[in-house]
DNA sequence: AGCTCACCCTGGACGC
DNA sequence: TGCGTCCAGGGTGAGC
């Protein structure tokens, strides 16, 4: 599933592809995910200039002046750059072509993700909902916002509303990292656990920005040449339920449900 | 404030 | 081979 470092290459990858071209044609296949319609998105976008790509949280903004089209890939979507005369991709959606014969297809199996018409206030509005980014905020930031909420460490870090960006894959491997079990509260955490666990977070974050983000199966996250990631190569305790700790503690990865999230940890390691 | 649950949706895995 | 059931999960919203 997309996360910041997919979103994150995704997004430097069509920022350097298609800014400063002219969207040429816009189809969507699936009318639910394209907001508020396709007619709309049509009129408003046809002949518009795409200006810069950027990342807001683990949305992918395409700044239209004027207008803004927000794009979120939530669990399985995907975007491919391709020529005008491709073929639809395997769930492609929705199409949006650019001069220059490049094409972006939005592929989106489960259909969760979306593409939104927005102006640059409605941006703002959006922005307003999310905390600052994982990668941005500052420590003291970060422990300031732990501070007056009362619930599991986990729930926090991938409650978009506190820090954006983190999903379920970095959150866990930041905590395993971090040797922070993940239903501790998040008032019992000393300066120093939190310390640890911001620096994990960065780490994480960053390693997978370098990796080009992670693939955990053939039908998750590719980039926009359909290039997979090579982040699961560094992954410690994501989806590895039942095998040996990576530290070598004699301890085993166990997997809970928490908040309806699959979480892997190590219950020897992580207290 | 925070918990649980339903919902959105599809396809892969598994049981019979 | 084929059908039914279960499961995965980011985010939102309802109800408690």
């Amino acid at each position: 599933m997309p996360e910041l470092p997919e979103v994150q290459t995704i997004t430097q990858q069509l920022n350097s592809e298609l800014s400063g071209l002219k969207l040429l044609a816009v189809k969507c296949f699936k009318p639910k995910i394209c907001k508020p319609s396709e007619v709309t998105i049509k009129r408003q976008l046809e002949g518009a200039r795409l200006r810069k790509v950027g990342r807001v949280g683990k949305m992918i903004v395409f700044d239209f002046g004027k207008d803004v089209l927000v794009i979120h890939l939530r669990l399985t979507g995907r975007l491919f750059l391709l020529n005008h005369k491709a073929p639809r991709t395997r769930w492609e959606r929705a199409r949006f072509d650019f001069e220059n014969d490049r094409s972006l297809r939005f592929d989106n199996m489960r259909m969760f993700g979306f593409a939104k018409l927005t102006t640059p206030e409605g941006l703002q509005e959006m922005k307003k909902k999310l905390g600052p980014d994982a990668l941005e905020i500052s420590l003291s930031d970060f422990s300031q916002r732990l501070k007056h909420r009362r619930t599991s460490i986990k729930k926090v870090l991938l409650d978009q509303k506190t820090i954006s960006g983190l999903g379920n894959i970095y959150a866990n491997e930041a905590l395993f990292r971090a040797n922070i079990h993940p239903e501790r509260l998040v008032e019992s955490p000393t300066a120093k656990d939190i310390r640890r666990l911001f620096s994990a977070i960065r780490e994480v974050l960053k390693k997978g920005i370098a990796a080009g983000g992670a693939t955990l199966s053939d039908e998750m996250y590719r980039d926009i040449y359909n290039k997979r990631g090579h982040y699961e190569d560094y992954v410690l305790v994501y989806n590895k339920a039942g095998s040996a700790c990576p530290n070598q503690c004699g301890g085993k990865v166990q997997k809970i449900q928490l908040g309806g999230r699959g979480t892997y940890f190590c219950p020897k390691c992580q207290r």
